[in-house]
DNA sequence: TGAACAATCTGGTCTAGTCCAGGATCGGGA
DNA sequence: TCCCGATCCTGGACTAGACCAGATTGTTCA
C-alpha cells in the first residue's frame, strides 16, 4: 500500500486487500466532511495511495452505491446528505435500537391471558374461546420510553410464555430461543393519532402530541400467524423508512 | 457504436456506450432465466461480446446491486428471486388515488426557481447556485385535499418545465413523457407531525391535527438524483403499508 | 475591466492483461 | 465402487495504461 518502492511497515496490523483498506480509509474521511465537500480526484487518490486509478474507482462506486457520495460528471466526487440504509427489512425494536447505538429495554405494564372473543379471534386467526396471551410493555432506549407496545399471541403455540421476564431482551428472541419460530414476514399499516392523557403519561410526554400507530401481524415461513402487535410510537423520537422501486415492466405484466 | 459525428437519424436505434449495450442485453436475457439460472461466466460474456472482462464486471456489479442477480464466489452468477415482488412498490400519488377508485387532482399554490444554497445543494446533488424548481401543490382526492407537496427538481435537467400546467397529472408523468426520465427507486422518510395554522387551512382541517410528513428522494436507474420532495399527508385520511420481510442467512452472507 | 481562448483537470468508459484461492470435475488407483 | 489428487474454471482483486468531452481556471488581449 505504501508505495511501489515497497516501504512496507513491519509490525503493521494485518491488512486486507488494498480496495478494502482504502474504502476503510475514504469512509472514515468522507464522515469527518459537511455534505457537499468535494473528495479528492480519482487520479489524486490513486496517487496518493499508491494504487490504480480503476481501484479508487471500484471502492469510490461502492460508495455512491451506498449513497455515501455522489457524482458529478466532469466536477468531481461529493460527500452526500446521510441517506438511511434500506428497510423492507424486518427488524425487531431491539436490533433497531441497537442499530442506532442504544441499548434497548422494556418496562413490563401487565402480562395476562385472554379468551378470544370473534373481533380478537379473527385478528389472531384462532377460533373464538380460544387463548390468547397479552403483554403489554413500554419499550425503552437507554432508559427513555420509546414506544407502547401490546403484543398479543396464540397461547397454544406457546405454552408458559408468560412466564417469561419480557424486560430484556426481544420477543422474537425469545419465541426462536424458546420455540423455535421464526418470524419470516409482517404486515404492519401505520398511521397517526393524538397521544392520550394516559399513553402520554406512560410515554413520559405530553398528551395530544402526534405520534405514529404501528399494528403489525407477523407470520412464519409457512405463513402461520405469530403475534399481533399494536405500537405507539413518540413521534418525536421515531421515524419510518422506505426504499420503494418501481415495479418493473415485467413485473407487472407477470402479475397481470 | 454511435456515428462520432453528431447527427443521429430520428427512429434509427440509439446505441450508447458498450456497457449499456450489453447490461440491456444481459437484462433481457436474464428476464429469460428462471431464478438460480447461473449466467455464462464473465470470461465467456467478454470473449462473446467483444469487450473486456472489466467491462462486464462492472455491468454485472449494477445488476447485483439492483437485485437481479447475485454471485457465489468462485461458482459464478446466478438469476436472483426477484426481491421486490411483494414489498413496497413505488407508486405516484395519481396511481394511489385512482386505485382507491378516486379521482385525483391538484391545486397549484406556487411555483418557483431557486438558487440552491449549501443545504439545497447537498440535498439535490447539484453545485451550489445551481437553479432548482420548486413546486407547491395541494394535491386532492375527488376534489378533497388529502396532502401539501413540496417538489424540488433540478432546473439544468427539466428545462422551461415551470411552463407546465401541474394541476392535472402526475409530475413522474410529466417528466417521462416531456425529458424521458423516469423515477425508479426512492429514499423515503416519514415523521409525524401536528399541523401549523397554515398548513390545516390548505388542507381544509384542524390545526394541531396530527399528519406524516414523508420526505422523498427519488431516483433514476442510474442512481441520479431526480426529484426531492416533501408531502404532508392528513392524518385522517392516509396509512403508510408495509410488508418487512426477515432477511434470510443467505441474504445476509451475502452482503457481508 | 471584461471577454475570449487555451491549458488543465475531472469523471466515464474501456482495454488486455496478471495473480489468487477455492469450487467443480474427471481420471486413476486401491 | 469409492476416494484422491490433478486440472480446469470461476469470481475477486488489481494494474497501467488509453481516449473522450465537458467543466474549470488561468492567461492574454482588446
Amino acid at each position: 500500500m505504501a508505495s511501489s518502492h515497497g516501504v512496507s511497515m513491519p509490525g503493521e496490523l494485518i491488512v486486507g486487500p488494498k480496495g478494502a483498506q482504502l474504502r476503510d480509509i475514504l469512509e472514515a474521511y468522507v464522515a469527518t466532511l459537511e455534505p457537499g465537500s468535494p473528495l479528492p480526484s480519482e487520479r489524486e487518490l490513486a496517487q496518493r495511495f499508491g494504487v490504480a486509478r480503476m481501484t479508487v474507482r471500484g471502492q469510490i462506486d461502492q460508495m455512491v452505491h451506498r449513497g455515501l457520495v455522489y457524482r458529478q460528471l466532469r466536477r468531481g466526487t461529493f460527500v452526500a446528505v446521510p441517506r438511511h440504509a434500506h428497510t423492507e427489512e424486518l427488524t425487531t425494536f431491539t436490533e433497531d435500537m441497537r442499530a442506532r447505538g442504544l441499548e434497548p429495554g422494556a418496562r413490563r405494564i401487565e402480562v395476562d391471558e385472554l379468551r378470544a372473543d370473534r373481533t380478537l379471534a379473527a385478528r389472531m386467526e384462532v377460533s373464538v374461546g380460544n387463548k390468547v396471551f397479552r403483554v403489554r410493555r413500554v419499550r425503552t432506549a437507554d432508559g427513555f420510553p420509546m414506544a407502547l407496545e401490546e403484543s398479543y399471541l396464540p397461547a397454544a403455540r406457546f405454552p408458559d410464555v408468560t412466564e417469561s421476564d419480557f424486560t430484556t431482551g426481544s420477543l422474537y428472541e425469545l419465541l426462536n430461543e424458546r420455540y423455535h419460530v421464526a418470524v419470516e414476514e409482517a404486515d404492519v399499516r401505520i398511521t397517526v393519532l393524538s397521544l392520550s392523557v394516559e399513553n402520554a403519561r406512560l410515554l413520559e410526554t405530553e398528551a395530544g402530541a402526534p405520534a405514529f400507530l404501528s399494528e403489525r401481524t407477523a407470520r412464519d415461513r409457512d405463513g402461520v400467524l405469530v403475534e399481533f402487535a399494536s405500537l405507539i410510537y413518540r413521534g418525536d423520537r421515531y421515524e419510518v423508512l422506505m426504499h420503494p422501486r418501481r415495479r418493473s415492466a415485467e413485473e407487472a405484466a407477470a402479475e397481470a
